[in-house]
DNA sequence: GATCATTTGTGATAAAATGATCAAAAATAT
DNA sequence: ATATTTTTGATCATTTTATCACAAATGATC
């Protein structure tokens, strides 16, 4: 193998990744507001983020700013949502129709924001069948039916912990790629499978650390 | 003033106490499947970290392993509880009565892990009075009476994004210091006051900048 | 049109986090 | 008893991330 056929293709930090639907999310916020025109310093100060930082996060992609002026607040958002890819719709199916799995399937925030919840699966008879908002809820064995007719490759799963491994090997056999985690739990998947977690408690603990103790009991 | 007197106290990487509660979690899973005894190298296998990284956060805090053998279970499960002061129940009060405080109002989860919603609130007459459980919805203006009550320090908001600063300003006038936001925006806030978020679309437009483009329309 | 105040994008620098290595200790096998 | 294996905690090296500082560009002001 020749070393100096290698391209060296600029691999951009996943930190920086992580910090561009923040950036997308207050844009959007200006944009609404009316907000014609925002500088770094400006997104710095809503964001608790240094100026720097957002410029050169930036500068991975390419130059979207004008000296001395700032930036355009509606061309950053579309550049933004370009290379999030989510100037577009994406379908998301979610397994777990308990009360957050009801409470992500009613939520009217995903669509303008490049998702949609296309379909709710549980394995409890008595949910299969019921409504939430307009989808019926579909018995788990539907998986993979779905996904190949949406050629969906985002899950939700909101099922409690003890099923949660399961449900996301059935998920990852039906071709799904990234999986958005609500159960209290580290999954194990293939290397090529992206997981992401939502675990309010692990906030807390976070936050108490840092806090005097006050306690009810124990 | 003396730069010799002051004294350096170890200041602990903020990354490292935000792992401490994955640490946690998956060494409660353990024990309660009955392990006693596990390495760094399990624990790292289970998180997908290295067992380095697992040693050197934990040597911030002491000693808790023994050469050759590894982690007694349930004594790092205790150092660890004691650390982000969770061997205890924190009270934590919701603003928000809609499908998402329905759902975290219900979750029998918290208590297990350090934590008791024990007020909701809500500024919807229609909502006020309500039973979730056995909590009764309560009118925002209930908010400090209830803080002071309660000595409770953590609040969770989940209101619609356009309400949520002044919700957050609210909490922070009652007293509170630590807020969970489930609201998609970023609050301004003094900095004596932590802010965690939770917002699922800031997730998945992390996982759609690496899948390959597939979207339903626009 | 010259001057001044802003603001970007970036190379250089500093700080932080991670990973590799290893002696010492403990348990197990021989 | 001795050798072997395992595993921690500490140190050192490397990589990654964040900050600094400034030339160049832009618009506003005089």
């Amino acid at each position: 193998m020749n070393h100096l056929s290698t391209p060296v293709l600029p691999q951009i930090p996943d930190i920086v990744i992580s910090r561009l639907p923040i950036y997308l999310r207050t844009l959007r916020l200006l944009k609404d507001q009316g907000v014609e025109v925002t500088s770094s310093q400006e997104l710095g100060e809503l964001l608790g983020l240094s100026s720097a930082q957002i410029r050169k996060d930036l500068s991975h992609f390419g130059e979207f700013g004008k000296q001395g002026t700032g930036y355009n607040v509606a061309y950053l958002c579309n550049q933004l949502e370009k290379i999030l890819k989510v100037d577009c719709v994406w379908p998301v199916i979610l397994v777990g129709a308990g009360y957050l799995g009801h409470a992500l399937a009613s939520y009217t925030g995903f669509e303008h924001r490049g998702f949609r919840i296309v379909a709710v699966f549980d394995n409890d008879p008595k949910k299969v069948g019921g409504a939430i908002g307009s989808i019926i809820v579909q018995p788990v064995e539907a998986i993979p039916a779905v996904v190949r007719q949406h050629r969906c490759q985002i899950a939700i799963i909101a099922v409690p912990a003890s099923a949660a491994q399961q449900v996301a090997n059935q998920l990852i056999d039906a071709g799904v790629k990234s999986i958005l985690c609500y159960a209290p739990i580290t999954l194990t998947v293939p290397p090529n499978i992206r997981v992401e977690y939502i675990d309010p408690v692990i906030h807390f603990q976070h936050m108490t650390f840092y806090l005097e103790k006050g306690c009810i009991e124990e």
